[in-house]
DNA sequence: CGGCAAACTGTATGCGTTTTCATGTTGTGG
DNA sequence: CCACAACATGAAAACGCATACAGTTTGCCG
């Protein structure tokens, strides 16, 4: 089962198994249909590390994730994931449920990979791990924080922006008191999006906005929806920071007898594929996943040596049937 | 940054260096603690590839999963992901999406990381690949297929039993004609689902059963339910093959107005968190993804060489909201 | 204080590859 | 038919680490 044993068996050296196994230029047909025979009927698969070790580029390239029971996240690292096996390449995951001890067990790990290059898809990272990581070999892109650098790319969706386009969508239905759903990771995007209503806000002085925030589930949702309906109960919109959890306030709402959107508006975000199978459909900002992740996979992929970029991804309202006019 | 480095600092030897970082025993504590600074102010991190090389039993464990989107998939990756990490291990996902192409290629994959464990928990695994897995050295763990070998563990949930259990359930409610919504991973214990529905309903001799199958998704459960629609207009109970599948069900049948449970029963099967979110919340049957995950995972952590074991899972009834009598 | 065991530490080897460099080997134009 | 290139192959040196074995120090008892 090594190569060794292969090129033995092809009457070759193993300099020559190795040439011909990698597709590198320099190999008699005759002498490459034997090794090729040889490393079939052995069930040869190289080994990974040697390979590494010797020097070879590594193929792995590491996704650290917040929270992949989400399925923003997990859309994300689909979408990575194809991308690279398409090329080759192939993906480690860790995820790190927001805790920032998990994150740093996480890229410590994915330190020992010897990785091809790392995507940081993850919202509770503090500014000195980015400078940690900031400052690797490896190529690096970040997702939502950081700042682009020498070999690190950043992506970022624009919240701010589609935060506002919720608030105004929602102002002109006529909603003045709007609550946001968030969650516990105060860090990062979340706050952004978050702080994101909070300067639209400004534009609308007549606007009132409160916060309540749970975990990033379902069940977090429903929490977080109780809280919202006990503390604010004059409030006619809730703004969740996804859909996930706004699934879950659907849920409480619904278990209470307060009608959507007759009663209440929702709104998510991300446009989860759940987003459509929720009752009501709710009404959400289009995220684009598949070509985040096509992104991140890509400034990862390639060889020459990434220059400093930098993606802001613009998210687009789409309208379904959560949200409507206030109750008059 | 790599381990000579550390001891030069340090004033040792990679020898005693290696000892200190790993635990081994024989170390004086001051050497233990200049050793440790070092390492610590270097930032070291310890080369995997050359570790597993230098023939340090590997600490990752892999895993195979037919559709992380599913959350039952998820779910049971999450508790061996959980799991290992508390045994500071690691694991290295690969999704094959049902096909049997991908599921080579991550097999390739898995071979090349010479793991500490493998566990293939898919549907899709062909009798060959099955055998050629149950021949390697590594330790091995099938969900819902194969037998259990040296080396290799099986798990499997009793499906003829829930679905028996399902079927005998809606029978006592009445129902007479139900229709079985599949996917179309044809082989293994999707297969033996639809199969012990066929058997159960031998001790019914009046129940009919027909069978849909899409794609596992919620689209798919949409579009399923919209063939059975058509297809078997006057069956009273639609019997999922999993809770993903129910609820795009469920979906399709608010669309055309078909009231659930007044007009038709809909059942899942996993109880998967979401299935108590969904408008009725599911009837379904649980499976314990936590259990299933962790057992996995020590198995494939245990040191000893594993006995040859087999688990079986017995699922259970629970009943909620989108099940009741047919209409009249 | 001598000697021996126990505790500690260093040297050197090998893990399975890739890759550089040197050594054949074949082909081609003069 | 010779010489010289282009090509094909092999030998051997890394890669970073763990570990067997040898060597050194320390502590203890007589």
């Amino acid at each position: 089962m090594t190569l060794r044993e292969v090129a033995r068996r092809a009457g070759v050296s193993t300099a020559t198994a190795s040439r011909v196994l990698n597709d590198t230029a320099g190999a008699k047909s005759s002498t490459r249909n034997r090794v090729l025979k040889a490393a079939e009927e052995l069930k040869y698969s190289p080994n990974l590390h040697a390979r590494v070790l010797a020097g070879a580029r590594s193929r792995s390239i590491g996704v650290i994730v917040s929270n992949i029971e989400n399925p923003f996240f997990l859309d994300v690292y689909k979408a990575v994931e194809a991308t690279a096996r398409a090329g080759g390449y192939d993906v480690i995951l860790a995820n790190t449920d927001y805790s920032s001890e998990r994150l740093i067990s996480s890229i410590r790990l994915m330190a020992g990979h010897r990785l091809a290059g790392l995507a940081a898809i993850v919202s509770e990272m503090d500014a000195e791990l980015i400078e940690e990581l900031s400052g690797q070999a490896v190529p690096v892109v970040f997702y939502g924080i950081g700042t682009a650098h020498h070999n690190v790319t950043n992506i970022r969706v624009d919240y701010r922006s589609g935060m506002e386009k919720l608030a105004s969508y929602l102002y002109s239905l006529g909603h003045r008191r709007i609550v946001c759903v968030g969650h516990h990771a105060s860090l990062g995007p979340i706050r952004e999006r978050l702080q994101a209503v909070s300067s639209a806000v400004s534009r609308y002085p007549d606007l009132e906005v409160a916060t309540v925030a749970d975990a990033d589930t379902l069940e977090g949702g429903r929490r977080a929806a109780r809280l919202a309906l006990d503390r604010h109960p004059a409030s006619t919109a809730l703004v969740c920071v996804n859909d996930v959890m706004a699934v879950g306030v659907l849920r409480e709402l619904r278990g209470r007898g307060r009608r959507v959107p007759e009663d209440v508006s929702v709104t998510g975000f991300d446009n989860v594929a759940l987003s459509q199978f929720a009752v009501p459909a709710l009404t959400t900002m289009h995220v684009p996943r598949d070509e985040i992740g096509r992104t991140i996979c890509e400034c990862l992929m390639s060889d020459d040596v990434p220059p400093t970029r930098e993606f802001i991804i613009e998210p687009e309202l789409v309208v379904r049937d959560s949200t409507g006019p206030p109750p008059a």
